[in-house]
RNA sequence: GGGCACGUAGCUCAGCUGAAUAGAGCAACGGUUUUCUAAACCGUAGGUCGAAGGUUUGAGUCCUUCCGUGCUCGCCA
């Protein structure tokens, strides 16, 4: 039930006979900021003023005659100018509308299902996960749980890049940290080639360990078997930063996999059907190139498809370019089929967009592709900028983040902004238990409400008596009864732009009003929801109680972040 | 130089795809507790929405130009 919603069908079909509405999607029944402005709000008169060169309040007078003919919701309608029809409810709808609350409240009625591929981290599988990349897990993992939410099927899958030069120097690594720990007068080299951080040495020994290979005396000989086994260990790594962050993905597709399997050879066959393929040279790049000469190679012509330089495929030794079997991985995730195609990617891979829709677009026409970027995270320590770890180099690894501030708290300060600004997040500010810490504020609501309902004996799914609802008419009681209903509208906002960060802001009001309300019986004794005389108000108020619960527990699922009953 | 973001209160950000008087939190100042969980609540103050044009009945929101910040820019993945 979404009230907003559910008054926009009523109202175009109630004018439509005596309207000709050209575009019904600009008919729109909101919230207004200002309450005085009524609870909810039509601007039918202003647009079809607008498109019929008229009075708008003559119009509005109109539809306003003809809505009071067949409903009987409303205390109070007013016309204003420029064009608005605010509306007044009854307060006996509220209480109908708050009975209708269900344990599924947010998931709408009409359900298009889909069946949408989502990926997000696909971090290289040469080491553990960094703060960036856990938001762009937290907030791909969200999502993911915001469809389903709302009724999809969602694949969460995970491209591994385990193909190429960024691997063979990795797996070198591996090789000469065995080495050195076989034998301590062969130092590990300096050589810029090689990742030198220390869980590359945590991943020799595990190797080491398994003793899946005899000898290590050349590389070469050794390098097929070592390459299985380095990544093995480093996605090993990589689940489990994620597991910590309560992140499972349900696909995990090689690019190793598709290079085999040739994939590349029918997008290459496609491209050259539509003519998007030719030999030729590129323009030098403005910026500062160091040793730039112009070189003749094979290019995808994606200016035809809204990029802004055409893009090798192959290397000047004819290998083939990341791109290119990027173009067949995608060209393998059209293939499986899927009804929309959700890809997160770091702030860092901005310019690569375009690049990735000329791609896809040039696939297949019919599959939507969504493309988002998860921006960077900078850390703060009592307001200012701060390193955690010198292990990691620049980099602050997810382990030490869940392992600072815990599952719970890393997943909702990460989801707490558009995915598109960066973020601060602040160690201590997390770590604080006060209101100055929105995860804990929204927790603590849903703790007062738990510590309600064990005194007066029931749980969340009790059915209670609800002849006693319209004792609710103090404007707090609206107020939190309007802020319920206000749930369906953010999910579906979210899922329109897949936005979530509007989930955890729209908790933190819900979590506030609570907090007004429960703080007014400190004050003022009639307030109270169990030591109150009137045993009738009590019931409904815990009525009241239980429909919050529901809302911040569906919204905290979304988020999967816990919600404790004691604190 | 090109591309993509972002620029809203002292700070961190919302602003529902164009609508009515621009909203929160923090910080500042003042108040509330013999606790149904004060880990909370109430109040005051704070703005030329980066700048200038344009479209529109109407612009923080759309378009153009400029300024600032970040990421990125042919054989890295």
């Amino acid at each position: 039930m979404n009230i907003f919603e559910t008054y926009q069908i009523k109202f175009i079909d109630l004018i439509k006979r005596d309207f000709s509405i050209e575009d019904s999607e600009k008919l729109i029944v909101e919230m207004p900021k200002n309450s005085s402005f009524g609870d909810i709000s039509f601007n039918a008169p202003l647009v079809l003023a607008s498109m019929n060169k008229t009075d708008p309040i003559k119009i509005g007078e109109k539809i306003k005659n003809l809505i009071l003919k067949s409903l009987d919701d409303f205390e109070k309608i007013e016309v204003v100018k420029p064009g608005f029809i605010n509306f007044f409810f009854k307060k006996n709808k509220w209480i109908e509308f708050i009975k209708n609350v269900q344990d599924d409240f947010g998931k709408p009625e009409k359900i298009n299902s889909k069946h949408i591929n989502l990926e997000f981290v696909s971090a290289n599988p040469t080491g553990p996960l960094h703060i960036g990349h856990c938001r762009g897990a937290v907030y791909g993992d969200t999502v993911c749980n915001l469809l389903k939410f709302v009724g999809n099927k969602v694949t969460k899958e995970y491209y591994v890049n385990d193909y190429g030069n960024q691997i063979t120097k990795f797996v070198k690594s591996v090789y000469y940290r065995i080495i050195e720990i076989k034998d301590k007068n062969k130092k590990f080299p300096i050589d810029q080639n090689l990742y030198p951080g220390d869980y590359v040495i945590d991943i020799a020994n595990v190797i080491l360990k398994k003793n899946k290979i005899k000898n290590f005396e050349n590389f070469e000989t050794v390098q097929d078997i070592l390459t299985e086994l380095s990544i093995e260990c480093a996605l090993e790594i990589i689940k489990k930063d994620l597991n910590a962050l309560g992140i499972h993905h349900d696909i995990f597709i090689s690019e190793k996999n598709i290079v085999e399997k040739q994939t590349l050879n029918t997008v290459i066959e496609i491209l050259k059907k539509n003519d998007d393929l030719y030999m030729g040279t590129l323009p030098k790049p403005k910026g500062d190139v160091e040793d730039w000469e112009p070189r003749d190679q094979l290019l995808f012509r994606s200016t035809k498809y809204g990029d802004d330089i055409d893009r090798p495929l192959q290397k000047s030794d004819n290998t083939w370019t990341y791109f290119a079997n990027d173009m067949a991985y995608h060209y393998n995730k059209i293939e499986r089929n899927f009804d929309l195609y959700i890809n997160v990617l770091g702030a860092d891979h901005i310019g690569y967009i375009k690049r990735l829709k000329a791609a896809t677009h040039c696939l297949n026409k019919n599959k939507t592709f969504e493309f988002k970027i998860s921006q960077i995270v900078k850390l703060f320590k009592s307001g200012k900028p701060f390193r955690m770890s010198k292990r990691a180099g620049d980099y602050i690894l997810a382990q030490e983040l869940t392992e600072a501030v815990g599952k719970d708290a890393a997943r909702f300060m990460l989801s707490y902004r558009s995915s598109n600004s960066p973020l601060d997040f602040d160690f201590d500010l997390v770590l604080d238990k006060s209101k100055e810490n929105p995860v804990f504020y929204v927790q603590y609501a849903s703790a007062r409400i738990n510590s309600v309902f064990r005194k007066y004996k029931i749980k969340i799914s009790d059915k209670l008596d609800t002849k006693f609802l319209n004792l609710l008419d103090s404007n707090i009681e609206i107020n939190l009864i309007k802020k319920i209903l206000e749930w369906p509208k953010v999910v579906m906002q979210s899922v329109n732009t897949l936005e979530v960060h509007r989930i955890p802001f729209y908790l933190y009001e819900l979590s506030s009003l609570f907090h007004s309300f429960w703080s007014l019986g400190k004050t003022d004794d009639n307030f109270k929801i169990l030591e109150n005389k009137n045993k009738n108000l009590t019931e409904a108020r815990v009525f009241l109680l239980q429909k919050i619960f529901t809302v911040l527990k569906n919204g905290m699922s979304i988020l999967n972040v816990h919600m404790p009953d004691e604190m």
